[in-house]
DNA sequence: CCACAAAATGAATGGCGTTCATTATTTCGC
DNA sequence: GCGAAATAATGAACGCCATTCATTTTGTGG
């Protein structure tokens, strides 16, 4: 009747459509017509059923360019379909920032292609580890930032005291043709931090 | 009898005391000798005093080298310490990300002078902000890095079936004289992200 | 068909943030 | 200085949450 899958599943319906405030054990009970302590025959606790759910949204993140494209260009697409996914389940970022990856099959599997795209473009192998998790810190912070509201840098009354600042809010938000602000800064930092690791790999073959 | 002040301070006391799941709002009362309820006389929600201990945290961070070092040099130093601060403060990450700026005068102030050292190095005004938001996104997921486990990374059972990435992180755990797994990501990236942004201010010039 | 394990149940527990009517304490106009 | 009006503290509730446990039901292999 209940499994890991169907859990899972329900976890991921009930996120859809609720959000994860309504992520409850109860709620997640009452979709699949069980009581809720029938839940703790399956998973040990809530943050078990986290756990899964995150592992099934790692499937979501597009790292296929990683086989096809040149490594700066697979670096941008998986980072871009990896920080809207996780836009979609900030907050599972504090979870996943923190949950070791064993037996998170489909997670590793990410991992996997992502190192040997790294590997193929010359990375020496002591230096992919830090790379990548710099390269998702800074996608789990951008992810969290596009929850921000647009108007989170309004200084309010206090806008007078801190000119600098206010003009470079107001320039920034004036900029004609732009994109969102949470798109424009990760577009300005994944392109600025791609540059910069392909300058320290070049330093690594010479 | 209370005040914002005070109640901010006790927050601050039993965050150190008892870390942030023995931040309560019995348990903030508790120690300001008073009854639950009345905090709500001071303060709407446990999100708004949460957000005045953000905006004191904020005061822990170090921006004074914007004032006296070169821009690289700067932004070096204020990243590490604004990690290194919130590292302690990790539960304040998701909340900072999201919560608007106004009437957080601390903040502002740190936001006034890191906006000045991008300006003085010559950035162009309305490229200060997305700047700072995705050195701020990077600063906040190595945060949450920082409380990962030291083996996060490893693959267990399934590591014979991703053998690329097994073996990187075997090659950087195995670097000597090496700093922390974090420590090690966040230097990567931070140095990467500053010579991007660097190239991107070099082509804003010309 | 029975015994035994696995799984579902419903009631209970303790903790949480928050509300509200009531009571006590300041503050301030006169 | 006094009484009224605002401000603040109280204690008892509320509803929600994750989780536990003794009990009953279900399913399965011998």
């Amino acid at each position: 009747m209940l499994s890991k899958d169907r859990i899972t599943g329900a976890a991921l319906d009930l996120i859809a459509a609720e959000g994860y405030e309504g992520l409850t054990m109860s709620g997640l009970a009452r979709r699949l017509k069980v009581a809720p302590s029938a839940l703790y025959n399956h998973a040990g606790s809530k943050q078990e059923v986290l756990g899964w759910v995150q592992d099934h949204v790692m499937t979501m993140v597009d790292f296929s360019a990683f086989s096809r494209q040149p490594w700066d260009e697979a670096v941008r697409r998986w980072a871009w379909s990896y920080r809207e996914v996780f836009a979609r389940h900030a907050p599972l970022v504090p979870v996943i920032a923190v949950m070791p990856v064993t037996d998170a099959a489909q997670t590793l599997r990410m991992y996997e292609e992502v190192a040997r795209g790294f590997l193929d473009a010359g990375w020496p192998e002591d230096r992919i580890v830090p790379a990548i998790v710099a390269l998702e810190s800074f996608i789990y912070g951008s992810a969290l930032d596009v929850a921000a509201p647009g108007d989170i840098f309004d200084s309010g009354t206090l806008g007078d005291q801190f000119p600098v600042f206010t003009a470079a809010v107001r320039r920034a938000a004036a900029v004609p043709g732009a994109d969102s602000a949470a798109d424009a800064a990760f577009r300005a930092g994944l392109d600025g931090m791609i540059t910069g690791l392909r300058a320290q790999l070049a330093t690594y073959s010479s």
